[in-house]
DNA sequence: CATGAATGAGACTTCATTCAT
DNA sequence: TATGAATGAAGTCTCATTCAT
């Protein structure tokens, strides 16, 4: 009869459903029914389509985190500056922040920071990430754009833990977080930090 | 009877277990049972002295990170330049995980990443040491030491999360973290940054 | 289009898997999917031609307990001595096991032997061929040719019970069961037990 | 105050309602609440002292098996004939399920007959009984009282297979269980296989 | 102080069954 | 017929917490 029926993705509606419910309540303080009611599905088809909760949230991060390395590595394959490959770096993250903070929320709190569990397990893939800004590092000092003193690996650990905290402190309404926040906070951690990275050396 | 048994405290005892199973198996996936067997201790006792396995970590939080405001207070109060400031707070965090790397780990993980749980819960005494650090960037911009054209709140986040960062990676065996690492990283960190503050105008 | 697509019996299909998978994972450790996959079917399909995951066992039962009891009436009704009865009786039983060791598995272990489940339910069909063969052993009795004190409804027990007994062997792999042993087997068991029943009295 | 308590054993407590519940329902169809109810403790007891269902059902066996199992050996150290002896394991069965119909059942039902679970677990001790009985057939062959053309191992099988058989009818109701029943049963039993084992050859 | 038996709410997960297509 | 998405009741097991001793 109603051929108009909205073709919805179930599963696609239960993914999306648990990144709101894993962002407000966290990961280990929901239930899988919270997600099911979340989506309006039952209780089963959760499990109709994952594996077990654990699988839920291995599936938003791998999803969300290849985005983000294929993102670097676009970046990185641009005729810019180690500074503008940073920035641009530094807007995909924001970016991803500004458009979906839930789901970076959850990211960051439930497996690039969580040491014992999620983090543990996507180990690999998370040092992709800090190694591709190591190389933009790097490959900026063998141009002679950037110190030498520094190593590009250190370099990169704060430069990713900089912004990283920047979403924390969104995240925990410590700064201030309104749209035009977004860019300027981007605009300063960059000028910050790189140029920290372009000065001549140590102690100088 | 045989008052010359080793007084032992059992309290403190129970404690360090705590931090040592926190940062093995992480808050949630440990029982409370494990912290027991690690002390020595009944399980029971647990309760005699905390009132639940909450307030174990609570515990160990408050008090450790009472330590690092008042560290960083006494830092503020000597009559030492801005960056000179933060190379005490750094080097104060970095030889706390140095010495304690397994209390760190747990504070960092369980804790002040933890934004819907601990970290919620902590908020007013975590929320204190950025204002403090914040409050040591805009005393050397007013100093006329740092560029007053980056907000000190904004980079007051980015330098703790440089460092905790830099804790991460040393957790997660990300990067090399032999003993000399620790300092030649504390001077790394605060180049960089320090340098990035130091200069004078945004896009100059 | 394909007309001459072959005219497989689905239901039947279903029915040969069921016997394979329960054999091989029993009736509860089983899902009806299980069943599906072994079939090439939808899951879905198994509900078109029974009513419920119990009722593909039962009617595997109820198809061969019938031709169970219709055999060892045909063997009745030959002009035959007992002797020669039971053992058409243990040949019609071991032969099934030889012919489709799964099948039989499956009856003896889900069903006859399941005093709680589906023994119960088949308990008349079940009791029926214990009476058919006590009264065999009566006629036998009545014709002089067995003993008159070992009542027949148990000599049934245990002459139905060393045959299962033997086809558990089997199943387990507890006694050799290549194609010989079979014959040697039964020609073993209808010696004991009607060599037993031949004899004149108890303690003589 | 009350020193009148009385001292109860919640594990043994647990073990003896595990018996009847399993008894009446069914493994498969009781819940742990069930055994919980049944013995009048909390839920969560049952698995303060067995780390699952299953293990609450294999106790069970191993406890009353390790019995059977000494006591096989314990006649077979005796100096009596084979028929003496076959007739004090009969008589310790049978007098196993005249006082504990209930565990006897369970044992039956859900352990030694069930190929697919508990059976395949604790093949091991199941065929050990087996084997007890078989070296009882095969001394009283070797010393002249039971014909040597039939298989001491198949022989054990349905000596066996003949009293399990019996219990089988009890439980179900098949065969009148009084208690005289019991004695008389086991005379008759062992009357017909041993007698059936006493004389001289197949088909002679 | 110290123990660990006892409690029971609550979580995840399974899977038989239904039903729209 | 045939499919498999969707449902949700039911079950096992965990473990923080209490409490009698």
């Amino acid at each position: 009869m109603s051929a108009e029926a909205p073709p919805v993705d179930k599963r696609r509606q239960i993914l999306d459903a648990a990144i709101h419910v894993f962002a407000r309540q966290g990961f280990h303080s929901c239930r899988v029914s919270d997600i099911a009611d979340e989506a309006g599905v039952a209780y089963g088809l959760v499990y109709h389509y994952f594996n077990s909760k654990d699988q839920v949230l291995n599936e938003l991060f791998a999803e969300r985190w290849s985005l983000l390395l294929a993102a670097i590595e676009e970046v990185d394959n641009q005729p810019i500056s180690g500074r503008e490959k940073l920035d641009a770096v530094a807007r995909f993250i924001i970016d991803s922040y500004r458009h979906e903070p839930d789901l970076m929320k959850v990211i960051i709190v439930e497996v690039t920071r969580a040491a014992n569990s999620f983090g543990r397990t996507h180990l690999p893939e998370i040092r992709r990430a800090y190694d591709l800004i190591a190389k933009i590092v790097a490959d900026a000092q063998a141009a002679g754009e950037f110190r030498k003193d520094v190593d590009a690996e250190f370099a990169s650990m704060w430069f990713y833990g900089a912004i990283e905290q920047l979403l924390s402190g969104w995240v925990f309404g410590l700064i201030p977080g309104d749209d035009r926040d977004f860019d300027r906070a981007r605009e300063m951690v960059v000028e910050t930090i790189c140029g920290g990275l372009e000065r001549r050396s140590v102690g100088s």
